[in-house]
DNA sequence: ACTATTTGTTGGTTCACGCAACGTATCATG
DNA sequence: CATGATACGTTGCGTGAACCAACAAATAGT
């Protein structure tokens, strides 16, 4: 920890409040950081010097005393995210402050791993023609599967039938910048935290529904959490039955086998609804039950109620083990947490320790579809606001042609 | 992050290895820390200046060149280490380095608030008077119950009838010392993190099989997990079966309802045994039953089968969860996991993801019977280690009689 | 218009670490 | 046993980054 990590560190500090901000007025560095307002001065005017900011006078009125500047993100500089799934490639360029810059979606179907570098290759050289403004300084990519935090390498992504690719090499090494790859349902957290329902939480817990299973994210002390390689979060594989039914996983009364997009989508009727959908069906059909004003609940009630329980066991056992501030549903289970009775909600966390239940709060995802490419944007923001000053240091990045 | 805060950082990054390795080089210093030899030579004769740290050449003959002076803890400077439990205090004077310089039971009998500060205060005084070389700065202490981490006030301790106790203040109140107070399970996981099985782990669960249930502690980046309040690690309250028997916690399911050291105990027929006590009586009754070659097992290896197979449930949940490297189990859960068979201990992450299992070493706690007031000193020294000239700065300590 | 308040700016100061040169203690070798 | 190689402690100096104090600038209220 010498001078020039201090540096370092300090400018990290505050580019990434000026990113997670979206920008943010000199005084409240000072305040925030708790740094000289020289030395705020001096940090800033590296940061814009070396185009990573830019200062603008537009007076907010705050109140007496001379206006604060307000740092703002360059939005030129922008970082690729990546999002494979089963039927279709999501990519976009993300801009610094979390901006979509632009997003194109290629259509696939259960694409290999060469497939989706190629497509995303070209796909991103075009939007850089489009956009010959923005500067591309690296790519994240969010993986349905088992990524390994240190490296990016792909160890299990079984829909789509990846094993053990060296992904995040592989794309850096035809983009010619630095690119990180993680866990879908970690980058969906992570934008969450950023920028979403988790804003300025230092604990929370995330779950995800989606077409693949359930999976999650977490984190402590405000960084999200990996475990030893990376594979942290499965919390669709946490045991919620034990005579319960097998799982793809080889175990047996998983929650994502109990609490499914499947059996939701099948209790409306519909084959394949998206989050959105799914959520109106559910809700209208619960209404139905409600106007016929019936003594017993209708199928998709039965089917919520039931989901609901099992969902509550599972977050009991995470509550406990974690105690979280905060608890993030998305996808599916936003859809099951909306139309879920006050009753029903209420029950969730009753057999939790009531001490830790007390204070824990659920809420539903907030970022909708561009959420994991915004998590994806984020982990590749991580190591450039780590260093600001290394884009620099490396030799140039090769552009799009 | 000025100047200063660089040198407080930087005493309390080399205190703490002098600390936990209980001396080091400062050659091993410079080559750790990263930094230069004449930094790590100002920052050590600073640490030896305000007696933290004490210089020996007792030339330990590592190879060629100048040998490099071994930086030791000064192990006159104590702390206090206190845990209350149904049947006896246990009290500890713990010196810099997590040697116990000298410890006393008191019996008692469910004590109280007012019996547990009274009995600790007098016995502090007591040890102190003994050990008129020791110069204490501070205590910890270890509690059966919910305890606030940032205050160290005690929400609940069921078993001992304590509800809502500032206890680390009343405490910090007659010692003239402060005092931070935890679970005692956080605790006996923080002991094996700096001491014992846990050494250098960087992620880890620990779990401790007590007369009380099951307590845990989480460790991620190598530092212990509070949770939003600090009551993270509850796995004793983890549901493993929907359809289980009712908890005392008010759920059904919970693992310590299925996995105790009470049906364990019922089944070598001992009424309180210790753990080794109880270890030795299972495998035993255990070799009985392979010296009499039954095709059945007998009623000792057939609880040992079952509570084995729910704490496999628990455990591969909280495998997925946070993919640790280490787990860590102690109290009962070690006796069990001893007289396991390889078939059982095998099987115990069978159903765990495979490439997160695989990672993940199961090992048996390593620091007995001082594990919790190790713990406790632990809890005390941070403070303390995070900011080693604070003590100089802040009035003259009151010290025993 | 004048004052109080808040914030940006500037030049000087301080502090902690790195660096390079030198001194010192050990080991290996002839 | 002398010599060189190696590793490490010690010393004085240089540097970089943050703080501080004084001043300038811009706003709100009287």
């Amino acid at each position: 920890m010498d001078a020039s990590k201090v540096r370092q560190r300090n400018l990290s500090a505050v580019l990434e409040l000026v990113h997670r901000q979206r920008g943010i007025t000199r005084a409240d560095l000072t305040r925030t950081l708790g740094l000289n307002r020289s030395t705020i001065g001096d940090l800033v005017s590296v940061l814009v010097e070396h185009g990573w900011a830019q200062e603008l006078d537009d007076a907010p009125r705050s109140g007496v005393g001379r206006p604060s500047p307000r740092v703002l993100p360059c939005e030129n500089r922008v970082v690729a995210a990546i999002n494979p799934e089963l039927d279709v490639i999501d990519i976009a360029l993300v801009s610094l402050g979390g901006a979509l810059v632009a997003r194109r979606r290629i259509p696939a179907s259960v694409p290999s791993v060469e497939e989706t570098l190629g497509a995303t290759a070209a796909t991103i050289r075009e939007l850089l023609a489009e956009h010959p403004e923005a500067h591309l300084l690296g790519a994240g990519i969010a993986v349905p599967g088992l990524v390994r935090s240190d490296d990016g390498h792909v160890r299990l992504a079984p829909h789509l039938d990846w094993h053990d690719e060296p992904l995040a090499a592989r794309l850096a090494g035809t983009l010619g910048v630095p690119v990180a790859a993680a866990n879908d349902a970690h980058l969906g957290c992570r934008a969450e935290l950023s920028f979403g329902a988790g804003t300025g939480a230092r604990s929370l817990v995330y779950l995800n529904g989606g077409p693949s299973g359930i999976g999650g994210g977490i984190v402590i002390d405000g960084r999200p959490v990996g475990g030893a390689a990376g594979y942290a979060g499965e919390i669709g594989h946490l045991s919620v039955d034990a005579s319960g039914p097998a799982c793809a996983c080889g175990a047996h009364g998983c929650l994502e086998s109990l609490v499914s997009r499947e059996a939701l989508a099948a209790a409306v009727g519909i084959a394949h609804p998206d989050d959105d959908e799914l959520e109106r069906e559910l809700a209208a059909a619960i209404a139905d039950d409600v106007g016929r004003e019936t003594a017993t609940p209708g199928p998709v009630a039965h089917e919520v109620a039931r989901q609901v329980r099992w969902l509550a066991i599972a977050l009991r056992g995470v509550v406990n083990l974690l105690n979280p501030e905060l608890v993030i549903l998305g996808g599916h289970l936003a859809a099951l947490w909306s139309v879920a009775t006050p009753d029903q909600r209420s029950a969730v966390l009753a057999e939790a320790l009531p001490v830790i239940a007390h204070d824990v709060r659920i809420e539903v995802a907030a970022l909708g579809s561009q959420r994991l490419l915004i998590g994806a944007a984020e982990l590749a923001w991580d190591s450039l606001i780590a260093d600001p000053l290394a884009v620099e240091r490396t030799p140039a990045l090769t552009r799009g042609p």
